[in-house]
DNA sequence: CAATTTTTGTAATGATCATTACAAAAATAT
DNA sequence: ATATTTTTGTAATGATCATTACAAAAATTG
């Protein structure tokens, strides 16, 4: 027995409550919100996440895990990875103003659950600490190779890169601006040399 | 007349509600947590800060505004103010594990606020462009004097310290550890030189 | 002490919160 | 076609939300 089948699909619907979540955080996002932006009822959304706002959530962060793991694939078959993760962080100057202004996900829900949702802001810090390893493993290769100069500890660099990106995602919010953004970035990346 | 008078220290009440705040967040925080830390009653709360929860978290920001323009005094009767702000980075690493995980109000509410309250966000943002004005300053003066070497933009090293805070504050919940603290913030002065 | 002013505690407000209950609808399988 | 299964829309749930109304209490001033 297959049942009335269903006319929502779940990447979809978790991708736009991915977006409302984004912006406005998982407090101050009501299940009003989220039916509006996913266009289902109460009925079809607590049927397909019987977690309800917790579970959505959730999903949300887990999909934005998913987009890191793609371009840690990227990254695998490209001859010098470093220099794929220097470019990622020059491409965020020329970012909308709109982008600058949602900042990370992930790097908003650590700031906003740590006392609110032990659970979700430990998910959080888990893929930030994903981001981070990917850093530290591409900089201890790039030093083996001679691509970077600096001798410091690959896993304080590599934490110290991960940093930078947390930063960045403040302060493009006060400076969503171009030219700001790449003056900084340059600054921020000097230290590898 | 003068009628009854306040049994409230009304700086004392908003500092309390300021560390409700800090934790939770402006919306996850409800008024019943702040009749609680307070210890007052919706009457005496609403007698005393007519706007409601928006002026008392609009008061709580003001409130390390001070602290930071004390901060900022402190540095002017100083020999070597650039001194006393790499002090300040460094000492982060000391900080309780608590303390790491409440991070930095005002960037708390840049992250969570900008899609939810303008008005806050934009106080928020307002006090860290102060901070980054002040770091500017400092700055420029050390290398007039000599004590700071790199050569590049005040304007840029001060956004690039205000980054830096930014940072440390996410990272700070992901390694509430001293020694990983103390490598970090020694990787992020050394571009000073 | 009486009039006045302000604070305070309690109760009520209506709105919105997340979630559930449930019956109608829509599909499949026999 | 009928039984079965699942989705869907609507309505209701009780809880909590921020805020207001209001009268009693507590002070000052004359």
């Amino acid at each position: 027995m297959r049942g009335r089948p269903t006319t929502y699909d779940s990447d979809a619907v978790v991708l736009k409550a991915q977006e409302v979540f984004w912006e406005k955080g998982y407090s101050a996002t009501s299940l009003q919100d989220l039916q509006t932006a996913t266009q289902m009822g109460s009925g079809s959304l607590y049927n397909t996440f019987r977690g309800g706002k917790k579970e959505l959530f959730s999903k949300a962060l887990q999909q934005r895990r998913e987009a890191f793991l793609a371009f840690k694939q990227e990254m695998k078959q490209h001859p010098a990875p470093i220099e794929l993760i220097k470019d990622f962080f020059r491409s965020l100057a020329e970012a909308d103003e709109h982008t600058h202004m949602k900042g990370c996900i992930v790097a908003n829900t650590v700031t906003a659950l740590a006392f609110v949702d032990n659970d979700l802001e430990a998910e959080a810090v888990g893929i930030l600490k994903d981001v981070e390893r990917m850093f530290t493993d591409t900089i201890r290769e790039a030093q083996r190779s001679g691509t970077i100069t600096n001798p410091a500890d690959a896993a304080v660099l590599g934490r110290y890169l991960i940093t930078c990106w947390n930063g960045l995602n403040v302060t493009r919010r006060m400076h969503p601006n171009k030219e700001k953004m790449k003056e900084l970035i340059g600054i921020q990346l000097s230290i590898l040399a």
